[in-house]
RNA sequence: GUGAUCGUAGCUCAGUUGGUUAGAGCGCCAGGUUGUGGUCCUGGAGGCCGAGGGUUCAAAUCCCUCCGGUCACCCCA
């Protein structure tokens, strides 16, 4: 073991799955396989991809997410150098947004449909399905008010999902109407609440100071009764926005797309405004939310944008999809394996093997060979464990003779096949 | 930031009321075959028992402190 190890709520991807507490972090070839299954659900969307840097101004976050919300307060990895103000992204919807406007992308004409995944930073504490560099993927509709474009989004978000043979999700659906409906309900659920203040627990009474709306996901029983006789969201939402509202809910049940509707769901994040969603999974443990996302009208405009930029999108977590297959046991494909393993033996077969596996990687072969110099016995045990279809054994009779002898592993059998034939024999692999 | 819990081989874990030289399975390496894998047999390497201090004739085991991990609260993906 060296000195060093990886950074609290980090983890490394290795070639193979290992387990970190009770969770598995996938292979690499995993994760290179549910990214590939995201990029074809994306494409097949419509949508296409964009790469922002991990890199932002410390003020595009603070604006952005806004400033007393838990991520900007507390969350961030920030630092200054040499005057500027650097952030670690915590989200990627404000950097994204911030991109559509520095590159003036509405020129491209139309709706612009983006989706994103890539790292993430939050200086959380670490738990299960929770890190401080974690992975998002997510798609951005910004251009349209219209809300099919909030149905699309949320229809996206499911063929994810879908795409995976995920099953057991719940997708749950409010809306907050403009901010000003938000602002005024937050105010009657403040002033209903505050007389009852000395009944609330410790945690709730700070958030009744913080962030009232948060409340409303409380868990302790006697809030949970008081809250039934509280002001709703909807009471405060005019009928512009209840308008849009059933809209959306109408274009998600043509999609046959099963929702619940949650008056108590508010989203954490300053930018939304209309539709907010969460789609969970219980078998998550206490990280339920598999993504969530909504309108968010109001964040260009909170970038210094001219003028409203309506747009929609969602944001889901990498480990939390990983978990959620973890708990339908997954198939995920075998990775590719080498179709042909080169033993030699002697100095003049390696030289010879050196050169052949070369020349065949040239025309696009995968082709294996052993670094150690080891005895054959090593050498072919290294090819059933890189689990090659053929092995080629090299030495001084092969040499002389100008022909290889060629195994074939799963049936043992063994030919020999000139040299000049040898590409054009491993071309293809043995018949099953 | 708060709480709970756990640190023994690369991995998963045994280790008795404190008692010789700390074990197993898997994995790794090698041999059993002049140049042949998977199964089988045999052998080997690999541990500051998380760190430091204390109690004791004797500590992986008991006590204290620290460090690290995990899980949970909070909040979110």
């Amino acid at each position: 073991m060296s000195t060093f190890q990886h950074i609290k709520g980090t983890f490394d991807i290795l070639p193979d799955a290992y387990t970190i507490g009770n969770t598995r972090i996938a292979a690499s070839h995993e994760w290179r396989h549910v990214e590939t299954v995201l990029h074809e659900v994306m494409t097949r969307h419509n949508l296409e991809e964009i790469r922002t840097p991990m890199l932002e101004p410390t003020e595009l976050v603070a604006r952005g997410v806004g400033e007393h919300t838990d991520i900007v307060s507390k969350e961030m990895f920030a630092f200054e150098r040499r005057g500027t103000n650097y952030v670690l992204r915590p989200e990627i919807t404000a950097p994204v947004t911030r991109a559509f406007l520095e590159h003036h992308l509405e020129q491209r004409g139309g709706v612009q449909k983006l989706f994103y995944i890539g790292p993430c930073f939050r200086a959380e504490q670490p738990q299960k399905g929770r890190y401080r560099q974690f992975h998002q993927f997510g798609v951005e509709i910004i251009g349209a008010t219209d809300p099919r474009a909030d149905a699309e989004t949320i229809a996206t978000m499911i063929a994810v999902y879908r795409a995976f043979g995920l099953t057991g999700a719940r997708l749950r659906i409010n809306t907050l109407g403009e901010p000003e409906h938000r602002a005024a309900f937050r105010d009657a659920l403040v002033d209903y609440l505050t007389p009852y203040k000395d009944e609330l627990s410790e945690t709730s009474q700070r958030r009744l100071d913080t962030n009232p709306l948060r409340l409303l996901d409380t868990k302790v029983e006697h809030e949970r009764a008081l809250l039934n006789d509280a002001p709703t969201l909807l009471d405060h939402v005019d009928a512009e926005a209840l308008a849009h509202y059933d809209a959306v809910k109408q274009l998600l049940k043509s999609l046959d797309i099963a929702f619940e509707e949650d008056p108590m769901l508010v989203r954490g994040l300053d930018y939304y405004s209309h539709t907010a969603f969460e789609l969970e999974h219980d078998a998550l443990g206490a990280q339920s939310a598999l993504a969530g996302g909504g309108r968010y009208d109001g964040l260009a405009p909170a970038l210094g944008h001219d003028g409203p930029l309506p747009a929609c999108g969602f944001a889901a977590g990498m480990e939390r999809l990983f978990l959620a297959l973890d708990a339908i046991d997954y198939d995920y494909p075998v990775p590719e394996t080498p179709r042909v393993f080169f033993a030699a033996l002697g100095e003049d077969a390696e030289a010879w093997v050196f050169k052949t596996v070369h020349d065949l990687r040239q025309q696009g072969i995968h082709a294996a060979h052993d670094l150690k110099g080891r005895s054959l016995k090593a050498q072919m045990r290294e090819a059933n464990r890189q689990d090659a279809p053929y092995t080629v054994i090299i030495g001084g009779n092969e040499l002389a003779d100008g022909a290889a002898q060629v195994k074939t592993m799963a049936t043992g059998e063994q030919t020999a096949v000139s040299f000049q034939d040898l590409a054009n024999y491993l071309s293809t692999p043995p018949a099953a």
